[in-house]
DNA sequence: TCTGGGGTCCTAGGACCC
DNA sequence: TCTGGGGTCCTAGGACCC
């Protein structure tokens, strides 16, 4: 049983911090009910890959009465209507109860829905890091207290975290769980720990003992994996991590196993921070049945070369490494990536890179999936004089292609960037030489 | 669980430099 | 030069998350 007050645990460095995390419950459900609202308690299901009538394609939310009939996420569409039959296809006489309404990705719409969200967690708190459509972190450590509130025992922060959940549900229509604890971690435990709609504060006094009786499986960062070789130590709940060895962590999963143990003790030192920049972008896609087929490959790289260099250019992205990835089955993932000598915005070497990249080594393969993926990203419009990403490489000129480094001095709008309507003569040749910037480009 | 799409971080080995 | 150590960058794969 866990001291209210833990040696060592306090921080010097000031008061608690209070974290919130929020998460949407079922999201792409609820946004479908927001639209629909006959949806409203009835089993939903959203497939990504799936067309109305079709049975391909994966869940990518269950609403919980869908997930009553044993439908979960990431499953088969054909295996969801096994289970839960669509209730287009019922006979007459069926229980229409017992039935599914499937519905169709509709990313646009949730974005939408999602950004009214986020504007109001953004009025909340100082500081938010949004993690994905659905989810967010919120540090108000500096908008409320864990003092008790006048009227009882409960806590301000709980009744500031209330007052989040409130105006979601008021001002946008759908239902968020969320956890507040003293660190990051914790408090999304906290969140997952009442779903749908739930609201679990843990006290900085009471973490260790919140987490002790939570299954490994639902500690952050432990996966099917980790868990398996972590019950094969005998180490089942947050309290057995706990109170591992932290040398045997160690030895057994690296650098993870001590952040994990920590996690477990109830330690998270990280601050929340704003949500960054993307560090890659990637696009990929399956085919319906695996093909050796040379062509339909290369049609389906050019199309996702096309739609990356599309995305990454109204991001405002230049790339410097350009990458493919080759799913072959059953499903034994394969990458390829290639380098570039100084970050580029040309979509036309995108697509020759990646198709080089299929040509070298999966010609004849039979492939499940494609992918294409630009990454090293660099930002023309905040970098500027000021640095931000990378500081110039290295004032000692101590790396040999000194020759390219000079990033895109400060033009207002990356020069090389905007302009793919000035056709140059000779793109797709040795040096892709466009106006000025990309032709640093040189691969081998 | 025969498996969709978009990400992040970590590790390990090799190349290369001083 | 055949024997180090330190550092960085690159590629590929793995685990994980939503």
């Amino acid at each position: 049983m866990a001291e209210e007050t833990l040696p060592g645990t306090a921080d010097d460095d000031g008061p608690d911090s209070i974290v919130l995390h929020v998460d949407m419950d079922c999201f792409y459900a609820a946004c479908e009910r927001l639209r629909e609202p006959e949806l409203e308690g009835k089993p939903v299901v959203v497939g990504m890959g799936y067309e109305p009538g079709e049975g391909h394609g994966a869940v990518a939310t269950a609403s919980y009465e869908a997930r009553e009939f044993g439908v979960e996420s990431a499953q088969p569409i054909s295996t969801a209507l096994e289970r839960l039959p669509r209730i287009d296809d019922l006979a007459p006489d069926d229980d229409p109860a017992a039935a599914g309404h499937y519905r169709t990705v509709d990313l646009e719409f949730y974005k939408s829905v999602a950004a009214d969200v986020k504007a109001i967690l953004h009025d909340c708190a100082d500081v938010v890091r949004e993690v994905s459509i659905d989810e967010a972190y919120l540090d108000v450590t500096d908008r409320t207290a864990w003092d008790l509130a006048a009227s009882g025992d409960r806590t301000l922060a709980e009744g500031f975290a209330r007052y989040v959940k409130q105006r979601i549900a008021r001002e946008v229509g759908v239902a968020a769980s969320i956890g507040v604890a003293p660190n990051m971690s914790t408090a999304k435990i906290a969140s997952d720990f009442d779903k749908p709609d739930g609201l679990v504060v843990v006290r900085p006094g009471e973490v260790r003992s919140f987490l002790a009786p939570i299954p490994v499986e639902e500690v952050h960062g432990v996966g099917p994996v980790t868990a398996r070789k972590l019950g094969s130590l005998g180490i089942e709940t947050a309290g057995d991590l706990a109170d591992a060895d932290a040398a045997v962590l160690e030895a057994e999963f690296g650098s993870r196993g001590r952040e994990l143990h920590e996690r477990a003790r109830g330690y998270d030192d990280r601050t929340v921070t704003p949500t960054g920049r993307p560090k890659s972008l990637s696009r990929e896609s399956a085919f319906t049945e695996p093909t050796d087929d040379s062509e339909d490959k290369r049609e389906v790289v050019r199309a996702l070369a096309a739609d990356v260099a599309d995305r990454a250019r109204s991001r405002g992205a230049m790339y410097r490494t350009i990458g493919i990835k080759v799913v072959v089955p059953p499903f034994d993932i394969n990458t390829r990536a290639t380098s570039l000598s100084g970050p580029v915005d040309d979509p036309e070497l995108v697509e020759s890179v990646a198709l080089d990249l299929l040509d070298a080594e999966f010609e004849a393969t039979t492939v499940r999936k494609l992918g294409v993926r630009v990454s090293k990203l660099s930002f023309a419009d905040a970098d500027q004089s000021s640095l931000d990403g990378w500081e110039s490489a290295g004032s000692g000129g101590a790396d040999g292609d000194g020759d390219g480094d000079g990033r895109v001095s400060d033009e207002p709008e990356a020069s090389a960037a905007a302009d793919g309507a000035d056709e140059p003569p000779n793109t797709g040749g040795e040096t892709p030489s466009r106006g000025g910037q990309s032709s640093l480009v040189e691969f081998d």
